[in-house]
DNA sequence: TGTGGGAATGTTATCGATAACAATGCCCGC
DNA sequence: GCGGGCATTGTTATCGATAACATTCCCACA
């Protein structure tokens, strides 16, 4: 059988070719019950000899949905976002799904209803939203009520289904390991503060320091880059009263490494520091970095289970699931001086 | 007029509703010349009113081609990848498309073609593989003529669409310069020698060495990882010889200064260390480091360049598109002592 | 005045798949 | 023997868009 011109195979040809309907090819590509044992053969020696190759356009247009999720999730190459945006895509390429990344420059309503609008285009199936800010929630309010949405690291008050790390227990984590060591109290260079992120990670640590009856200093706050802890630090190393430091992620505190360095302030004898993420190369930082781990991997998967049975299962209940972190101990911290 | 059910309003309805046929609709939204001002205004009005938006489905049946592109790339936390993902993505949406991301855990021929095969189910409108090694190149032989492929860091030998950075020319630099500074030879800790890029690290660092007359030491072959560099670290640490050391990414560089640290070889003083990529932490390293920046926001903007010059000219002929590195000179570098 | 070309719009067909409904034959139970 | 139910398969319709071709009107030029 000869397909006219550069045509690829369709359906239809198949089902000429093994002698079946072109529904009947349907039903044995999708593994449909009642299909004869016999037919089924002879239809996939006739998908073999072909070459078929099925359009997933077609089949989005009939079912109104396609296999595409679409993940919206700001333009940075933060090693979380870009973690679990691979562990995301693995996942859900392992449940059949494709992932289409849509990335905005900035968290802002706008930005990001355009990205939610081109994947509606799209019709997927449907969304996962790494984004950490308020206007993430506002901008995804008036998406239609049968695209399932799952926030990652969303807001814990919005009523969404959401999957984040318990930041607060993180944090507070870190916090009593520098107290434990025998500090005083403990200084925070935070994230940007409009962060659902960064605003558990403050809260552990204030709480801790508040039931432990410490003083708790002023915050310092940053962003994620190495650049802002390192502005942070330079600070922190003029205050001889500055003997721990809680930094809001890795990059911060490296920043924060070479600031104290600069200034002949030991880490960890004169002043201990701990991260957050625990990122592969925490632990070859002079000194190896002591840091509290999000496990990106799980966040990911968490997400596309919750995705998953929000497909499968109509009712749009909202389900959070609080992902741990753990306090990895390497050589950062010692006792005060 | 209000749609039956829950089913979204289609063209057909938009056109109802302005008193014009399907086709004027299609006319306006594609923005085709010959459509009166007046007509389109009364189009404009009815898509509005109605809340309308275009199915991507349908159209990517009816043209054969989806708007789509689909990236194949390693799954991998590495800075380089996910930094040109990101770009790449930026990119593509300004121009019109959205983004499939199919990772394979593997760089061997069979994960790759089972991503490639994903993909051409979207009807993808063209692919762009970030896989530096040969089986990438093989996977992608037989694909269809008519899909647009470009590779970003592949094969210069294998006559396809290629955006890279030029790999030699930064290597020679970094090496060079460390001569420049005194040292006698240069010892290598590379990449995977099988990846196209630490191929071409090593023959820059190879060829430098052998036209200034110098020793070519035995090569140290790793992985990507800070972990990786500092087991070579370690070695290298115990040799007094050793004064002058080129790594083939920051990361690599990161894990050699922990182990020199480790055994009171002071960098600059005693080692001097380049790396190769400019990750944004790395001017924050103890010390900063001299290092070979990579632009991937340059390379993915013009592998999207590359692919929709091949998506509107159907000729197929093959470009490759060189990206000069650069070196950054920082405080990782000195003379011997 | 007549013809041709272009602007503007409409009608019909098509893309390739699944949904929905129809048809047939066989087997089992009453 | 007849009727009902189930296995198996087929026919018809549909999804929403663009492609392809058709139609009409108006203007300009010969």
């Amino acid at each position: 059988m000869e397909t006219k011109g550069s045509r690829s195979p369709a359906m239809t040809d198949v089902a000429r070719l093994a002698g079946v309907s072109h529904q009947t090819v349907s039903r044995v590509l999708n593994d449909h019950p009642n299909v004869k044992e016999q037919t089924r053969l002879r239809v996939r020696a006739a998908i073999a000899e072909l070459n078929y190759r099925p359009n997933r356009a077609a089949r989005a247009l009939v079912t109104g949905r396609s296999q595409l999720i679409g993940v919206v999730a700001r333009n940075s190459m933060l090693y979380g976002p870009a973690s679990m945006l691979t562990e995301f895509e693995q996942a859900a390429a392992d449940a059949g799904f494709a992932v289409s990344v849509g990335s905005v420059r900035e968290l802002d309503r706008d930005s990001i209803s355009a990205v939610v609008e081109r994947h509606l285009d799209q019709r997927v199936a449907g969304l996962v939203v790494i984004a950490q800010v308020a206007s993430a929630t506002e901008a995804l309010a008036e998406i239609p009520a049968d695209v399932p949405v799952v926030f990652i690291d969303g807001d814990p008050a919005a009523g969404r289904s959401l999957v984040t790390v318990d930041q607060v227990a993180g944090a507070r984590a870190a916090v009593r390991h520098l107290l434990e060591a025998g500090h005083e109290t403990v200084w925070h260079v935070s994230g940007p503060t409009e962060w659902f992120d960064s605003a558990g990670r403050i809260q552990g640590w204030r709480q801790t320091l508040q039931e432990a009856g410490r003083e708790v200093p002023p915050l310092l706050s940053a962003d994620w880059s190495a650049a802002e802890g390192y502005r942070a630090g330079q600070m922190l190393a003029r205050m001889p009263e500055v003997t721990a430091i809680f930094a809001a992620n890795d990059h911060l505190a490296l920043g924060v490494l070479r600031a104290l360095h600069e200034r002949g302030r030991r880490v960890p004898h004169d002043v201990s520091v701990v991260g957050f993420d625990d990122v592969p190369e925490a632990s070859y930082f002079i000194p190896p970095l002591t840091t509290v781990r999000q496990s990106f991997g799980d966040v990911a998967r968490a997400a596309l289970t919750l995705l998953l049975g929000q497909l499968k299962d109509e009712t749009g209940a909202a389900e959070t699931v609080i992902v741990p972190a753990q306090l990895v101990v390497r050589e950062s911290v010692a006792p005060p001086a």
